[in-house]
DNA sequence: ATGCAACCTGGAGCGCGCACCAGGTCAAGC
DNA sequence: GCTTGACCTGGTGCGCGCTCCAGGTTGCAT
């Protein structure tokens, strides 16, 4: 079983070397296996928690939340609970994407008027 | 033409009396017209502004970049680049959004996978 | 042996986007 | 005329999510 250095498991996760430590300090990610001198030895495990902390983060979860849902990553008892997290924080995505979209919309309006304008404009110096 | 008190300014808009403040100081929005005793009228047009900066926010847009098109919106030589900026803005709004999309899918995979063990685990009970 | 880079801990600092506060002014109703 | 509440300015504080720093240890390469 492949481990990783602090360096290594940055680079993989595309988290910074502080922000691990950071989430391991906060118990979002739950304690990392150590050399006997005290240094982390990150899994592949731990790898794939990260990369799916990171879908969280990049959709918006709040630290809180994670710090949650890693909790509840530590008991595999647990796992109702993460299907609820999880899908809860799916529909608030949803909803981001939805709001996204309208606002999109708005700018293209925007956008389109400041065009028409500026054809009229062009028009009229012609 | 009708005005607004900064409380219904506030209201109207969404934003705080604080946020309506912070975004003058800042430049964002352009002086307020006064009372002679100093107090702010907002106008249809503040409004009107107000909202449209409502959706440049919404949609992610850093305050530097408000503060972009609140100085360009002063002088309407600048529609040029008034609208490359939403049109770059829009650009980026679309690319969160396919962001947010790719995210959500893998949400929806982590939840069938979890509903799939959770199925396994009732019917082993069962 | 020694240099040097990667790692450790605890704690302070930071950038963003406001929110809040003190201390004073103004306007409207009673 | 006096209270009350909305408003003013200038400045400080805050919550989030990291990021950086000091001061010390470890381990590999030469």
């Amino acid at each position: 079983m492949t481990t990783y250095g602090p360096a290594e498991a940055a680079e993989r996760s595309g988290f910074s070397i502080d922000t691990l430590r950071y989430y391991e300090r906060e118990g979002i990610l739950p304690p990392v296996a150590r050399t006997s001198a005290g240094r982390r030895q990150y899994s592949d495990g731990d790898l794939a928690m990260l990369d799916f902390l990171r879908c969280l983060r990049d959709t918006g979860m709040p630290i809180e939340r994670l710090r949650r849902y890693g909790e509840l990553a530590r008991s595999d008892e647990t796992m109702p609970e993460r299907l609820a997290l999880i899908e809860e924080h799916s529909a608030i995505v949803e909803q981001q994407i939805a709001e996204l979209e309208r606002q999109r919309a708005r700018l293209e309006e925007k956008a389109a008027w400041y065009r028409e304008q500026l054809d009229g404009a062009d028009s009229q110096s012609a």
